[in-house]
RNA sequence: GUCCCCAUCGUCUAGUGGCCUAGGACGGCGGCCUCUCACGCCGCUAACAGGGGUUCAAACCCCCUUGGGGACGCCA
């Protein structure tokens, strides 16, 4: 059995968006548990839209969700060369011809076609000229005259395409450049790709991209066309519904292993799992799971996954991820073992690291530039509960140890003599230490505050 | 316009002729837990687009309608 190649080919005129992510991690997965290629190509023929940044940016998103390639990035615009040697001998052979119709002339064709309600395509007419080479001319694909086209797509069942719904499609443009359906059959072959799965909207590329592969005498591959992603609006995703590029969901606090375990979610399902780690990915993804129609895309859904990979996510690891944002948004510059202990605190209450970052603000703060919610402050803060504010502090400055126990039984012991309630006592205490009325557990939050800084505020709240 | 693809709760989906008075998950709603906020736990809500067939039996098979998406470039 011959090994197993797959490929993702983006072109470098964006970044990578959703779309292109959850393609990439099935042609990834496919390839990893078969013990086949994965392979990154860049499809550039079109120079004046790509660019080096976007090549750069969509290696980096693809880096950072962990999709490693093993071949490549191969260029395309690099193998013009090849594509040409291909186009040659398909000229020699019968197999294609110059055109020297204008684009001008082309378009009054399809014009034509559509006055008449069908397909627009060009007519042919310089299909039997023999012409040569010469300036302006382009070369198109014989297409057959009769026949159909059929493949049977590994997601879809079979696909039917009469050759007439086609026409003479262009494969060198007049400036000698090959064009796409050239350049992609051209490469799958020589790379050996035995699997394209690509988005649903190639589907319609396939049936001319079989006919290149036959006419050159390629062995065909399988191809597999994955539903597209929606918007919320299920209309195609675009900017207007907010992140679609990978790299913005890091930006917002995501993690690699959600969005992958998100985005495998959606098309693709494993009986009622839901939630999905790399390893287990490789074990029990199948391209038989995949589904046929279209999916939105779901923030809460994404949350919920996030939340979970947070949950149980690494604590150093998180730190150290928590601190680069923390980093990057605000002049705080905590040190690790800080962030460490602030970590578990949040790991059930955020979302995102974003959110994990905003609420846990009040512990990079020091008492003098802490903001108090005033509105806060006036009720719980009254003249009497700071009274008990004030003898707490004095007897957690005598505490052997400070930690969240020992600050706990302080507490049980001063409430038993006072006979106050907790209720009464811990707004005002979250209040003072943290400045607003939300937190995770009083206890657990003075001991990683430390005696100093917990201290501080309480001196500080009772002066405001 | 022509061609291609798709169609189960609001969303992601299970389901491949009887196990389905349709299961899970997210969300929403209600409750429990509780020092706040979360977490967690319990419960509820909600779907086979419509119409014809085929069959003893249809969410599952066939046809039509409707709806959605995609493609018809010297873009990829």
């Amino acid at each position: 059995m011959t090994q197993i190649v797959t490929r993702f080919p983006p072109s470098p005129t964006g970044y990578l968006h959703i779309g292109g992510a959850r393609t990439a991690l099935f042609n990834y997965l496919y390839a990893r548990q078969n013990g086949g290629k994965f392979i990154l190509r860049i499809e550039d023929t079109d120079q004046a839209r790509s660019t080096q940044e976007m090549t750069d940016a969509i290696i980096d998103a693809m880096h950072w969700l962990g999709l490693d390639f093993d071949e490549g990035p191969f260029f395309q615009s690099e193998r013009g060369d090849i594509y040409n040697s291909y186009v040659d001998k398909l000229l020699e052979t019968g197999g294609a011809y110059y055109c020297s119709c204008t684009p001008e002339e082309v378009e009054e064709m399809r014009e034509m076609a559509r006055a008449n309600g069908l397909k627009p395509k060009y007519n042919g007419k310089c299909r039997e000229m023999g012409l040569g080479p010469g300036p302006g001319r382009v070369v198109r694909f014989k297409t057959p005259l009769t026949g159909k086209v059929v493949f049977d797509d590994i997601i879809k069942g079979p696909i039917a395409w009469d050759v007439q719904e086609m026409d003479d499609f262009v494969i060198r443009r007049a400036d000698g450049s090959a064009i796409y359906q050239m350049a992609v059959v051209v490469d799958d072959a020589e790379m050996g790709v035995t699997h394209v799965i690509r988005g649903d909207d190639h589907q319609n590329n396939t049936p001319k991209q079989i006919l290149i592969y036959q006419a050159l005498g390629f062995p065909l591959p399988k191809f597999g066309h994955v539903p597209m992603i929606l918007g919320p609006d299920k209309k195609k995703m675009s900017k207007r519904h907010g992140a679609t590029s990978v790299m913005m969901y890091k930006d917002m606090g995501y993690l690699p292993e959600a969005m992958l375990s998100y985005l495998v979610r959606l098309g693709w399902s494993h009986g009622d799992d839901e939630l999905f780690t790399r390893d287990e990915l490789l074990e029990k993804f199948s391209l038989e799971g995949l589904g046929k129609s279209a999916s939105v895309f779901d923030m809460d859904k994404l949350n919920w996954t996030n939340s979970h990979f947070i949950k149980t996510g690494d604590v150093p690891r998180l730190a150290g991820l928590l601190g680069e944002i923390v980093r990057s948004t605000t002049q705080f510059d905590p040190a690790p073992e800080y962030l460490e202990a602030i970590v578990p605190l949040y790991q059930p209450r955020a979302k995102t690291l974003k959110e994990m970052a905003e609420q846990a603000a009040f512990f990079l703060h020091d008492a003098e530039t802490l903001p108090y919610d005033g509105a806060a402050v006036a009720k719980f803060l009254t003249p009497e509960i700071r009274e008990h504010l004030a003898v707490m502090a004095s007897r957690m400055e005598a505490l052997p140890a400070f930690d969240h126990k020992s600050l706990e039984d302080m507490a049980a012991a001063y409430l038993e003599e006072t006979g106050l309630k907790f209720k009464a006592l811990a707004q005002p205490i979250r209040v003072a230490i943290t400045g607003t009325t939300m937190s995770p557990g009083l206890f657990e939050t003075m001991e990683v505050l430390g005696r100093e800084r917990t201290l501080a505020r309480f001196r500080k709240a009772l002066t405001l």
